[in-house]
DNA sequence: CAATTCAATTGATAATTGTCAAAAAATTAT
DNA sequence: ATAATTTTTTGACAATTATCAATTGAATTG
């Protein structure tokens, strides 16, 4: 099981087998049951969360309200950007939304990997390019398609997730109410 | 004046006088004139730009208008996201505002010296981690702010801007029309 | 399986922002 | 300095999306 995700890894960037050892032994996972939190509010984000098995979301709250900022299916990964940087508690929640097998890649050890493991420092190096790929990708998409061009990309780029989850979690996702939404389905 | 451009790089993270005078060997400045390029539409973006004098902004095209994706002020430093991570012939568009010195860091030398100058690597990961935190808060604002409140968290947070900028200019950054912009101002 | 709770839809209305056109103000060039 | 150009403002109107309330539908639970 750790060894297919660090192939993940190392698909990412190539990892040395001393690196993958080296890995390995900070790696650890966990049964999340559906609708229990990988992250809760107020913790401070201390590792990148792999989804080996499951389903989880991102969200946060906006006035009371829950927004959700991403999913994360089966090989995907979440984390709370700024709790994880600047090491403050997380406005960020991650809930699984299935029965779910959790690997944790902790930061603090990751990073002491990676000034003795070059592999590793580029392998950080690569995940937070994608990262920040994925991020200005979003904002260009909420900045300047409507509402209906965003579901419409959804829907062809990530059907699945329409099957597995609830219209108001897509809609706050997708930046509108499940009013609005639901006039786009029609 | 690399010499005070590395001062910066260090205070994101630390770096060796090793590390320092291998950066510097890859560095070279270039003066560009008000209303030139330093990066242009369809190039490959192969550098990070700092702007050591003068201001630039970068903008690409939406449906024929200019859209402003970013200003860099003294000490600031820009890039083509999508294009440089990919390689791939840049939409965005990076032009000084006014005469300035601008420092290319080439991404190829940077690279290549990050496999054996472990400083370096983590100053990549210094860089792309807080390029991310800005992407995320950037996101986060145009999504759940009105155009009042984050035209109201420029004036207050880059005040300068508004002296230097056409208000066209910041009407795109804020994700509005010049129109709405006006009104806002009163 | 009926009852309760939660999710999705629909309708009416309001708020925000965009679009287009024109006028006013500011900037730049001759 | 005056003309030409560009930028900013203003007005009228349209489009998009939000809000609130009510209803329908679905799913969970006792």
């Amino acid at each position: 099981m750790f060894s297919a995700f660090l192939d993940i890894l190392s698909d990412l960037s190539p990892l040395s087998d001393k690196s993958r050892n080296a890995l390995l032994k900070h790696l650890s996972s966990k049964r999340i049951p559906k609708d229990s939190f990988i992250l809760k509010h107020g913790e401070v984000c201390k590792h990148i969360y792999f989804i080996h098995k499951g389903f989880a979301r991102t969200f946060y709250y906006k006035n009371g309200k829950e927004i959700t900022e991403w999913f994360a299916d089966e090989k995907g990964f979440s984390f709370s950007i700024t709790s994880y940087f600047q090491e403050q508690p997380s406005k960020l929640v991650i809930e699984c939304l299935e029965d779910s097998e959790v690997i944790y890649l902790p930061k603090k050890e990751m990073y002491e990997l990676s000034y003795n493991h070059i592999d590793i420092a580029q392998l950080i190096i690569k995940m937070f390019s994608y990262s920040l790929m994925i991020s200005q990708e979003r904002m260009d998409s909420i900045q300047f398609e409507t509402a209906k061009q965003r579901y419409d990309k959804l829907l062809k780029n990530q059907p699945e997730i329409l099957q597995k989850v609830p219209l108001q979690y897509i809609a706050s996702y997708l930046g509108i109410t499940s009013e609005t939404l639901s006039r786009i389905r029609n």
